[in-house]
DNA sequence: TCGCACTGATTACGTCTGTAGTCAATAGCG
DNA sequence: CGCTATTGACTACAGACGTAATCAGTGCGA
């Protein structure tokens, strides 16, 4: 018996780093290099060869595609950042959870990291769940 | 302001290899680096070697303990397993759903990704939250 | 037309990770 | 009392990662 998340879809390992660019492709694309490497300064202090670096290593892990426009490329994700973030929350549920989705909540539950927010939407989400 | 999922806790970074051997740990402890390789070797093909050298990483990194027994060495992991996972759980929320906590589970309901258990064990949860 | 600015490609390099082999000390056995 | 088995320490080494400098091609302005 297979966990019960499943449906790894995005096999390529993106780092941490390289996430950051892809968040910036996914608030916005296509982009050229220099336009990532703008739009990533908030969060990072890198030199535009390192953002054109870890585009090159995203093309590799084939997750993000160019096209040539004139003399320089437009940058495109290739996978959804839905895809991406259900696959990572997958990991972590299989990982640390035993593949159940529940102990997770309750484990934020106990930490009382849960806003009256939360608290309101979980019940929104059950809510549309049971009908 | 800071986002809403704090308390990193676990500073060090346990790599996924240094995990399965944390795992044995949590599991039981103290062990001898024999134990734990015994241990470990339901989940992966290692030679006792790697597991020692797994081993002296994780003490380098002070998230486990060896008390002398003889000539040998007893295991023991310093930080709780629930710790890491809160803070590993922290993280995931941190870094693809912006601190927010419900959007999370809104990802798993949208892939039905949600056991009838899960649902019920999250009601319950919300029950006693409200009380 | 010539050189410079812009842009992608290549190369660099230290650290971390995965996976182990080898060395050195020592305790118990014959 | 010397040898061997056990166990931790040290060394190794390739691949991934973070961060970037440098090289090379080319189109545009002087």
């Amino acid at each position: 018996m297979k966990s019960s998340v499943s449906r790894d879809g995005v096999s390529e390992k993106i780092s941490e780093a390289e996430l950051v660019v892809m968040e910036a492709l996914w608030e916005h694309s296509p982009q050229t290099a220099n336009d990532v490497a703008d739009r990533v300064a908030g969060a990072r202090d890198w030199s535009v060869q390192t953002v054109k670096t870890l585009l090159s290593r995203l093309m590799a892990k084939e997750v993000i595609a160019a096209d040539q426009d004139g003399r320089r490329f437009l940058y495109r994700p290739l996978i959804a950042r839905d895809d991406y973030v259900a696959s990572e929350s997958g990991r972590l549920v299989n990982r640390l959870f035993g593949g159940r989705v529940s102990p997770l909540i309750a484990q934020f539950a106990q930490q009382d990291q849960l806003t009256a927010e939360d608290i309101a939407e979980l019940e929104d989400i059950l809510k549309g769940l049971k009908s």
